[in-house]
DNA sequence: CCATGACGTTCTGCATTGCCGACCGAGGAG
DNA sequence: CTCCTCGGTCGGCAATGCAGAACGTCATGG
């Protein structure tokens, strides 16, 4: 494969940098931070402030991420298509579980949502769509680790953070974790990643039988759980989905 | 202002390309559009791919915008300083009139809708933040279009596309329109952009007054609007919110 | 069944392009 | 007032990425 081209290399680099850092970013700070001399810096951040791709605050001249990115974000939404399939589904399942459905895909060692329907109650609820969360502890990530390939040697070779007392970091049980989800079809996050929640989730297939994503159920763990397991009823609902989507998806029944 | 980089260039305008067309793109597709040799168009969609921006479909080969954006617009929108702040008044304002509630910022001939707080019934409704709206023809487009210069011209020279037959088409009638937006302080869409929907909106107002934004709200026109207008409790719902968000934003109070 | 075209991809030499480091003017702190 | 740091600019050099042709592959159709 020929050389990348640097300067696209570079200004994704940059993109990058203001995305993690909370807030605004000087033109010295990404120079520095990225080893690049500030002339280069600089007509690198120009060119993508002229797309739109970045914003300057025009009194403090420091950088942030530009609108045109929203757009971007948005239409890449609109061709996704196990997006598009899903939604019907997903609000099936929200509306027969009574909690939030979330539907992931795998992405730079985490899982990226996709899409995200509120529980149906007049609640306060913030969307994540476009959020990512870690594979190790959460019910969507740990079905990718266990199906796709790619996002199982991620997951393996990450350091796993402990959110909370009940996460599992070791190794070995990890891939234990991995093993049962697998056996049974499905992985569950009982208070692993936030205090309070838990989650079950089950496998998406494509065509092919190849894993594209995940869809889940998170809600309080007093109302998910029942003697400290995932009610059946729900596992169940979300089995069916998982089943409905890889169908329409064109996965074979195999 | 020297030389903008041209590599960078082409590739936003490929992704542009890619978020403009529905379907995925072929290599050739891309390279003829933009007037760019295949082995050059090549390149870019290589590296963008390496970096997440756009993905490949393994079978056709053909090109579509990549998570990696998706991520990048969520992003965005976590540094956001207006829509931040604007959270808790949109929920609110949203309670209070018990419709859809918008926040949208001027960006390419448009409004780019940043914030959506669903209307508070469990109806299906799918989430709109990315979207673009008209200047012309919404009230929120229609606000800007008075108060932001830049936004002002655009609506102007642009093209304004008749939607329904109550879309204002003419230069005169139009700037007519901004006129008395200006003079009242907000602006309605009475199925000017979609059949059955109304629509409210009002300034937004950064430090030293420069206009930012505006926040709206829309719904079916039996509820919104009386007698041919719309109702006077929900204008003033709208004015009160806008209010409060520049005044959160540093707003003088002149 | 082979010719044909279209496609995505690779290669290579050339010169355009964008990189670098030094240089400016402005603002702020001491 | 002076010094330091900031964002921004400039110009020369060569590395970089570009253009165009060539390749392998697939689907098409004669």
């Amino acid at each position: 494969m020929p050389g990348p081209i640097q300067s696209l290399e570079r200004a994704a680099a940059i993109l990058r940098l203001l995305a993690g850092g909370e807030r605004r970013l000087g033109l010295s700070e990404v120079s520095s931070t990225l080893g690049l001399a500030k002339g280069t810096a600089h007509g690198i951040l120009r060119t993508l402030q002229q797309e739109g791709f970045v914003e300057q605050d025009p009194v403090s001249g420091k950088y942030q991420l530009g609108a045109e990115l929203l757009r971007l974000g948005n239409s890449y939404l609109d061709v996704h298509e196990l997006r598009a399939r899903a939604l019907v589904w997903a609000d099936d399942l929200a509306r027969a579980g009574g909690e939030s459905v979330y539907i992931g895909v795998p992405h730079h060692q985490g899982v990226l949502i996709v899409h995200h329907v509120f529980r149906p109650d007049d609640s306060r609820q913030v969307l994540e769509v476009g959020a990512m969360q870690p594979l190790h502890s959460t019910a969507l990530g740990k079905v990718l680790a266990a199906y796709d390939p790619v996002a199982h040697g991620e997951a393996l070779d990450a350091e796993r953070k402990a959110f909370t007392s009940r996460t599992v970091t070791e190794r070995a049980d990890f891939e234990a974790l991995l093993e049962i989800t697998k056996e049974r079809g499905w992985a569950s996050d009982i208070e692993e990643t936030w205090d309070g929640l838990a989650s079950v989730a089950a496998p998406i297939h494509g065509r092919r039988r190849v894993p594209v994503g995940a869809v889940g159920v998170t809600g309080a763990i007093e109302r998910v759980c029942e003697d400290g397991h995932i009610r059946s009823r729900l596992v169940a609902a979300v089995r069916d989905a998982a089943r409905s989507i890889s169908r329409d998806l064109g996965a074979g029944p195999f």
